[in-house]
Order: C-alpha cells, then sequence, then structure tokens
DNA sequence: TATCCGAATTGGATCGTTCAAGACGGCGAG
DNA sequence: CTCGCCGTCTTGAACGATCCAATTCGGATA
C-alpha cells in the first residue's frame, strides 16, 4: 500500500519546508530556481498532486464549473448541446477546471440547485446554455455576484454579463445571399413565433438580406413552434400558395419537414436548415453550422478572465458557416 | 453580508456541539429526539449546507462520479451517450452525488485523467461507456480497487465488474419477429466486422430468429464499418443479390443509408435500425429503442451499492424495446 | 567588523468537518 | 450504597493545503 503523498512528503523529499513546496506551485517566481528545480523533482519522482478539498477549504475556490445537462427536447437540436458540452470539457481541463453537470426541470428548481451546488460544493461559476427575456437565473446570479457566462446574448440588455454568441442573422443571410447568388428569388423562410431572441434574431438575417437584394420578402415567411411535423405542414402551405424556389428553415428539424414535403417536385426546391445537426451531415441537408467547439472555449475564456484575472470580459459574437450538401 | 453558515454557527443556535449537529446529519439514530428536532430546526432556520470540501478532506469520499462525455463520433449516435448522460445527472442527484465530465482521446490518456481525477478530486467512482474486448481502462481501474460501473458489458468475462446493459440480441430478436409476422421471410442483417461484442451480439439476434423460424440466413447479411453511405452502398448490394424484402440494421446510421437505398422501390422494403435515435424519430424509421434513462438509473443504483453498502452487486441486463414507425 | 536589507525559508494558525475518546447523569444489579 | 453500563452529549485532534508573521541567511554597506 502506497503512503498517500501529500505537500510534507513532498517538502521531506526535497529537503525543504511545507510553504516552499507551496510557493513552487502557486508563486514560482519567488522561489530561488535551484530549489525550485529540486522540489520540481520531487514532485514528479513521487507523483504528488495536490489535493483539490484542502485546497478549496483554504482558498475558497473549487476550480468546478457547472453546466446544465438539459432532458434532450428535440434531441435533433439536443445534439448542439451535446458537442458544446464537450468542447466545454475539453477547454475546461486544459485551464485547470473541471465541468459539473446538474439538471433541473425548471426555473425555480434551477436556481434551488445553484444555491445547493454553491453551497455544499462552493462552484466557481455557471455557465448557462441559452437566456430568454427577462431570464429570473441571470439575474439572481448576478445579485449574488457569482461568476457566469451565457452561451446566448442577454436579449434584454447586451452589457448585463459576460456571454458569448453566434451570429444567427448573419447565419441565415450567409444562407439567402448563397440561394441569391444561384439564381433563386423567391426563398422563404420558415421560423418560429415572434418574441423569442434567437428566432428573431435568424428571421432578421434573410428578411434584412432578401431587402437589400431588391426582393420583398412580404408573405415569404411562415411560423410555427419546432418540430418536423410542422416544417412539412408549413412548406405544403407554402407552395400551394407562394411557390418558392427555395425554403430556408430556423432549425434542422424544420428543414427535415420542408425536405419531406418537397420531395419528388420538379423542378426541385432548395432547402436549407439550421444547426448543422448529426442528421442534416446524415441526409445531405445544407446548414447552417455553429462553431460550438470555439463557443465554448471562449465561454471557458471568458470565465477565466472573471475569476484569474480581474478584467471586464467583453462580449464574444462569432460568425456561424455554411456546409454546403445537395440540398442547396 | 451574510456570514458563512458552518456546523458551528448551527450548534450555537441549537445549543449543542458541532459534534451533535454533525451526529444529526450522519447518524441520527444516536441523537435524542427531541435535540435532533432542535438542531433540524437551526439547520433550516439558518439554511445551513455540509461543506463538501471538508467532509471530503476528512472522509475521503467526494461524493462525485465521472463519466466520459465522447468528441461526438458519428453525432448520430452521440445521442445515445447525451441521454444516457442526462439520465445518470438525474438520478446520481438523487442519491446524493454529482457527476463531472472528463474526456480522452485514447485509452493511455483516459488512463492518466482517472490518476489525476482521483489525485486531486478524490472521485468516488467511474461510469465507463462501452467496452470492448481486453479493455485497458477497467483493468487499470480494477487494480487499483476503484469502484467503475460499465455501461456495456465485459466481453471477455461477465463476473469481471458491475455492469449494466442492454440485451441487443433481444432486440434484433424482436424486430426479426415483428417482419416475420408482418409475413417477411428474406429479412436481411447489415451489422459490424465480426469482432465487436455489440455487433456479434445484434447479429446473433437477427441470426437465431430467422433459423428459429426455419429460415436459413446465409447469404442474407453483410457487415461494414458504421456509417450512412455504407449502409446505403451495402443495401443495394443486397438488392440485387438476394431481393430481401426487409432489411434490419445494426444503427441507424446503416438504416438510414438503407432508406436511400429502398426508396421509390415498388413492392417497398422495410427496414429496421437500431437505437432508437432522434432521427429515426424525425423521420419515422422503426427502430430498437434502448431503455437509455433506467439503464443510468441502474448504473447508479451499483454504484451506490459498491459505496454505501457493501453487497456484491449483480449485472443487470435490460431488454429494449420496438419503437414501430412508418418504415416497417 | 558591525549593521542593515531584502530575498528565501520556517513554524504556527486556520479553513469546516468527522473521528476517537471521554464526561455526565440515570438506572438496574449486586 | 456502590459499581458498572448505557444512552447522550462534549472536547480535542486530525485531514492537507494556504496564509501570516517571524526568522534565517548571504551579501552589501558603513
Amino acid at each position: 500500500m502506497p503512503e498517500k503523498v501529500t505537500i510534507a512528503t513532498v517538502a521531506r523529499h526535497a529537503r525543504v519546508s511545507r510553504q516552499t513546496v507551496s510557493n513552487v506551485l502557486n508563486a514560482p517566481h519567488i522561489v530561488r530556481q535551484e530549489t525550485r528545480q529540486r522540489v520540481e523533482d520531487a514532485i514528479t519522482a513521487l507523483g504528488y498532486r495536490a489535493n483539490q478539498a484542502a485546497r478549496q477549504m483554504r482558498t475558497g475556490r473549487s476550480r468546478l464549473i457547472a453546466a446544465r445537462i438539459e432532458p434532450t427536447r428535440d434531441g435533433i437540436n439536443g445534439s448542439v448541446l451535446d458537442r458544446f458540452l464537450h468542447g466545454l470539457t475539453e477547454t475546461a481541463d486544459a485551464a485547470g477546471y473541471r465541468v459539473l453537470l446538474y439538471t433541473a426541470t425548471d426555473d425555480e428548481r434551477e436556481i434551488a440547485t445553484y444555491d445547493d451546488l454553491l453551497g455544499t460544493y462552493e462552484l466557481d461559476a455557471f455557465v448557462l446554455v441559452g437566456t430568454k427575456y427577462g431570464d429570473p437565473r441571470t439575474a439572481w446570479l448576478a445579485e449574488r455576484e457569482v461568476p457566469f457566462v451565457t452561451f446566448g446574448r442577454p436579449w434584454d440588455a447586451l452589457d448585463a454579463h459576460p456571454w458569448v454568441d453566434v451570429d444567427g442573422a448573419a447565419g441565415t443571410a450567409a444562407a439567402t445571399r448563397h440561394l441569391l447568388d444561384a439564381g433563386h428569388r423567391r426563398i422563404a423562410f420558415i421560423g418560429w413565433p415572434t418574441g423569442s431572441g434567437v428566432g428573431d434574431d435568424r428571421r432578421a438575417g434573410w428578411r434584412d438580406t432578401l431587402r437589400a437584394a431588391g426582393v420583398d420578402p412580404a408573405g415569404l415567411h411562415r411560423e410555427t413552434e419546432d418540430g418536423v411535423a410542422e416544417g412539412e405542414r408549413l412548406t405544403r402551405d407554402l407552395l400551394a400558395a407562394e411557390t418558392p424556389t427555395a425554403v430556408l428553415c430556423a432549425s434542422d428539424s424544420l428543414a427535415l419537414g420542408a425536405l419531406q414535403a418537397i420531395r419528388d417536385l420538379d423542378p426541385p426546391v432548395s432547402v436549407i436548415g439550421f444547426d448543422d445537426t448529426p442528421v442534416a451531415a446524415a441526409i445531405g441537408l445544407t446548414s447552417v453550422s455553429q462553431p460550438l467547439a470555439e463557443a465554448a472555449a471562449r465561454c471557458v475564456d471568458l470565465l477565466t478572465g472573471v475569476l484569474d484575472g480581474n478584467q471586464t470580459p467583453t462580449p464574444v459574437l462569432l460568425a456561424p458557416s455554411l456546409a454546403l450538401r445537395h440540398t442547396a
């Protein structure tokens, strides 16, 4: 049974005091080069690792950040969260942080979970995915001065807290331009009901780009809750009323429905989705792709900025790209 | 600024010693009813929560379990992990544990991560998703007597360690019976190359069921790496050589390819996939569905069995179900 | 040679909890 | 009446790290 290696073991082995070992770890510059080397050798020789619990008790910092894993609503869009979480775990790891998962069924329970996590584990920060108008969660966290970042901008006030987001309007704009370049004029849009920040943003990119190209978008859009069946229904509706030659959708779910509706049409109708989910890749659907790994990385950057330094972090807006496949 | 509430604060408030408060939390039966009530009232009145770091330092237990989040290989199958992780987080939470994420690109790095996590965070247990013949990870963990459970049985020796798995053979058998009942006789199977435990298991369920029904499976199967394109290629190959009336696949990816291949055929060819991914749900693909939430729950059960009690846990094999949609 | 200075190092206290051992009062048995 | 035991509660120590104040040491200066 190998005895547990503590900071005292290292100190004895390197013939210095505990404090010197601690300094090598936390403030290397104040230790003489030669001494530091001896300590570092001892650390590797013994395989010493600082006990996080003991460190946390003294410093009050856990090097733990929490992220929510959702109940896989749609599932198609669940993969966005999945990829984001993977990126988050990877980048956080590189920065010396670990990701702790939690779930909650509603805002109230989520806030109770924050309270619990902060009380028992002394979490350093939270990463929230998705925000809405008047989000009670961000208000709660901000009030208690708990560090957090959101993936998704705060739609109420852009300077409310640090955030990272993907420019949805730029994504739909790029998709619309791509269709315009291919000769399309009657480009329809299927999105979500007005009032969701994300949905309105994506619609705006399409609308503004059409207008800039001299095309009147009036009548060429429909709104609905997300879902494959809804996408199919509204596409049939659009086809009958407006004869579009291309359909741009606010999500891959909607686009999948659109594909069912335009199947076997001649001449073919182009379809573009949003999120570049595995489904899109699998069936060859052109889709707007979010740089999720980078978004996660920037979230970690912002958090470490708040936690380690004391700089005021500036929001990050990332540009999506268009994953071209054979539906457009 | 509300002062930090520690066990001493509670003790003072309830006019007992620290240890008595600790006993109320950890061994309520040795505290007199009246005293216990007074302490519990103080706890709720003050909003006390035990500091996990301090507790961990004394007991050596962190109430943290680690799970790996993978780099979303296929993406389609990534959603299986996603749903499993959600279930794990939820059940672990109910049992008083939290889930910590980690990633690793290969077995060696994964083992290094175990070492790191155990050294710095003193993790209580690991949950591994997927195992293979001669898995070095399980060997490493077992050697050091680190508690762990795998989702996926150990293909070398079934009693090597606690595990939870879904009976893949039962799933493909049910799918095959469903097709037989519908009048099909020439039921083909597209699976993975021999040698993977999971793949061989799923193939066996199909083969044995056909034989039991008096159908010779010879020639009716193909093997390939996973992927939509491969599924399409092999289905075309099968259609040309063997004229099957139904195709059963080892994954939804393969089934998606099969659907592309059989499109527009008359009479239609039935297709069934495996995993019941969101893609299957979205496009109406009949698929074998794994009870992921339950699998996660049973993993937590096994772990708490090992951690809290000292019972020897027995492996769990769960039955999948068939999600009937319109492709079969 | 004595004094001083700052860099480097040391020992002790501390974070919040649980463990080990002991104190206290009441009760039944000898 | 005294002893020992049991149930109940209290006290001091320990977990492993960091913070703080004090001390050592080498070298430069007076």
